[in-house]
DNA sequence: TAGATGTATTCGCATATCCGAATAGATGGA
DNA sequence: TCCATCTATTCGGATATGCGAATACATCTA
């Protein structure tokens, strides 16, 4: 893969980072790999007041990380590529093996 | 892969994703992972002031993504674990799908 | 069309994060 | 030891980001 120019990276962090940076965006994107999911319900299965559930999906959506279909009275909105949760896994697995790391490292003193 | 707990992905966002979340430690990242590097020398590649770099450095450091190690006068800090980059190389492509995407949709009108 | 339900937005505030400049701290050589 | 070089930290201020409460907006149904 070619190098990134800093334009790119700058494209990169506004869209995908950021997107990620934020504890309450995280748990939505797995919320909806587990299932798609209406604005309320959402809202509830996160115990999380609703406007901050929209703001945030606003954020997804802006990024293209989610797509949004009216359906009747109610908004569903789902993950628009599943790639992103296996982002998301590697960094978990990353964070694990650098935890146990600095634990032995603490263990060796 | 197990469903990640709250706490986990309280852990997965300040350890992992807060890293990404800046551009000047993105770009850091792939310059080490180009060439490990002391910090005057990065400072210099990136063109950015020495103590900014100081900072973010000790920031992935904190966070296990790089480590340092001290020749003579200087440090030298690298990537701790190249599939970081993977990570972001992942998210460049994501990315590029979704702006294609956004392209086509805007095209169809 | 009015009311009920679901969703998005606005406002004000609190907090977090970043930066440059200055400076302190660490290391090796004269 | 003193000096030159390299690195880390502190400080103050600017900016960005998130939140709750209130409210506006959209859709369906009676």
């Amino acid at each position: 893969m070619a190098v990134p120019s800093k334009q790119e990276l700058e494209l990169l962090h506004q869209n995908m980072c950021q997107a990620v940076a934020d504890v309450k965006r995280i748990q939505i994107m797995y919320a909806l790999h587990d299932e798609p999911c209406h604005v309320t319900a959402l809202a509830e299965r996160l115990d999380t007041p609703q406007p901050t559930i929209s703001r945030h999906l606003a954020i997804l959506k802006q990024r293209g990380i989610v797509t949004k279909e009216r359906e009747g009275v109610t908004v569903v909105y789902r993950l628009t590529d599943d790639r992103i949760i296996g982002v998301l896994d590697t960094m978990r697995i990353l964070l694990r093996d650098f935890l146990e790391n600095k634990t032995n490292v603490l263990d060796s003193y």
